[in-house]
DNA sequence: CTATTGTTATAGAAGAACTATAACAAGCTC
DNA sequence: GAGCTTGTTATAGTTCTTCTATAACAATAG
């Protein structure tokens, strides 16, 4: 499955999967215009309820990540321009936090604020 | 009030508060071995429950930014190196995630993918 | 027309977050 | 030592979020 969650995880099932997702888009694993699973089978293979993949799948639309129509399903927008430079920086950052021993909280902090 | 948190928001109470404090301490607003307000104070201060308070301090001392003891409080340890390349990684990235018009979710998600 | 798919509504269970009180133990000050 | 301050632990209850379950509905595709 190219989706996955942690039923474990302190973090809400909706938002791992929509991380999951994310994650897939930014790195060009699913392509512009792709169609995601339909929600009432992801629902099925990830073994959760077909409202915790919608409200993923609405995170992602508020986000600008995929379209959702009905009859037709979740469909990849065109954002998906030039992340290279974006996942190199964050590659970078990741790097100088583990020698600094900050945790990605602490991270994601410090990136809310200079924001 | 040095420290703030937003009882609108989405995130948990505690979280925001262990985030304010961890930003004021990476970016040097509050010093080395100074002592955070009593737990007590700091619950009266922001009108929120002193287990709230103890909750982000806890968090704090399990990331290795705080130390804690009985009668003598909350006080920072000389974690403080040197934050500056991070922090200006950091502001590259803000940048570059906003000309992308990503979400500061969606960049915290990327970055615990990289992790 | 029929099947597919997201949307909306309703309801309930389980767990996390937050609050409230109170007693306790370690450190500080005088 | 006496007394105050401060974090720690315990207990309990309320509220909110998350997740599930079921069902009907509306737009799209074929």
């Amino acid at each position: 499955m190219l989706f996955t969650v942690d039923p474990g995880s302190s973090s809400p099932l909706f938002e791992q999967l929509a991380a999951s997702i994310r994650g897939a888009i930014l790195s060009g694993r699913v392509a512009v215009n792709e169609r995601l699973p339909a929600a009432r089978d992801l629902a099925v293979a990830l073994d959760i309820n077909i409202h915790t993949v919608l409200r993923a799948y609405q995170e992602l639309r508020d986000e600008g990540f995929i379209e959702l129509r009905r009859g037709r399903g979740a469909v990849v927008t065109d954002r998906a321009r030039d992340y290279s430079a974006l996942a190199r920086d964050i590659d970078t950052i990741v790097a100088e936090a583990k020698r600094l021993e900050l945790t990605p909280g602490a991270v994601s902090a410090m990136i809310r604020e200079a924001w």
